[in-house]
DNA sequence: ATCTACACCTGACCGC
DNA sequence: TGCGGTCAGGTGTAGA
């Protein structure tokens, strides 16, 4: 399932093939797709053909375009906001390519000059937890609460944010990532530390497998009461977190030169990196490097599955 | 106000 | 072979 790392690889490589490009010819084969859009088909296609891409943003799992009219460079206070959901791919093919399985919304994209053939964006989803909208634009306020500058060409420190994103954090990526907010929130509720780690408005971009595989690191258990937290824990579960995405970015962010733009939760980093998810029943990897005897249990929290060791994240004494 | 539970989805898998 | 049940999980929101 795309996560943070794949998200972002799916940004760059939107960014890196659409930019200047116009829509044309916008195809929604299944509305469900556009749930989070409320005035419906017509109305998201007609407001998006004729638009031009200027920029590809992400904030956590979303990414959002930036468009301007096609005569003009002036960025319109209105994007394209994209969410992968659970099974969701954005996918650049050539226009003649066959149709996909899971095909929900197409796009011919003409490019700007005449040396250039015109591209096709595929939003491919097969369990549609995903889907598209288009979302009026507010300004972005860095972690001291200063409007980042307008016009900045940092990617993550663009001033504009789709409306419906506001309201979550930036994620551990982010160089504006408000580190004492999260200190804040981390001191001020008691709930489980994993419920704030994947609560999009504390930190944004963790799913239940880094939410796992950063616990782990850092040798907290799950149901471990947030407020009861030190300051070093804190600042090693955020460092956890960071590392573990920052490194499956490298790992999944490679291969992508061809004409194609592909998630699909496959990146290198799943299949080699993990520690604790989906390892249940199996040695603890620290443990095991020397000597102990700590395994991995799957346990359920939060209605979903939550991976942890038995010896190096301990399950919090009540009180 | 804060927190929890559930709806939204499809397909793979399992036991009968 | 088929059929019903279970599981996977991010997000928004209804309800506690």
């Amino acid at each position: 399932m795309p996560e943070l790392p794949e998200v972002e690889t799916v940004r760059e490589g939107l960014a890196r093939h659409l930019l200047g490009h116009t829509f044309r010819e916008v195809q929604v084969l299944d509305e469900r797709s556009l749930r989070r859009h409320p005035r419906g088909r017509k109305d998201f296609v007609d407001r998006l053909q004729g638009r031009t891409v200027r920029d590809v943003v992400r904030r956590g799992k979303y990414l959002w375009i930036l468009l301007s009219a096609a005569d003009s460079a002036e960025i319109l206070p209105e994007s394209l906001v994209v969410h992968l959901g659970m099974s969701g791919q954005a996918l650049i093919t050539a226009p003649e390519a066959s149709p996909h399985r899971h095909l929900r919304v197409r796009a011919l994209m003409v490019p700007p000059g005449q040396d250039k053939e015109p591209l096709e964006l595929r939003f491919v989803d097969q369990r549609i937890f995903g889907g598209m909208f288009l979302d009026r634009t507010v300004l972005t306020r860095d972690a001291v609460g200063q409007l980042v500058p307008a016009g900045s060409r940092s990617l993550l420190g663009r001033p504009e944010i789709p409306s419906a994103v506001a309201h979550i954090a930036r994620d551990p990526l982010d160089p504006f990532f408000d580190t004492d907010g999260f200190r804040r929130r981390v001191r001020g509720s008691a709930v489980g530390i994993k419920r704030l780690l994947l609560d999009q408005s504390t930190v944004s971009g963790i799913g239940n497998i880094y939410a796992d595989e950063a616990l782990w690191r850092a040798r907290l258990h799950y149901a471990r009461p947030s407020s009861s937290l030190s300051a070093a824990q804190t600042r090693g579960l955020l460092e956890a977190c960071t590392a573990v995405m920052a490194e499956a970015l490298t790992a999944g962010g490679t291969s992508f030169d061809a004409l194609y733009v592909n998630v699909n939760g496959e990146s290198g980093y799943f299949e080699r990196g993990l520690n604790a998810y989906g390892r249940a029943e199996k040695p603890c990897p620290r443990c095991a490097a020397v000597g102990r005897t700590g395994r991995i249990v799957r346990e359920p929290f939060m209605n979903r599955s939550s991976y942890r060791c038995t010896f190096c994240q301990r399950r919090p004494s009540a009180r």
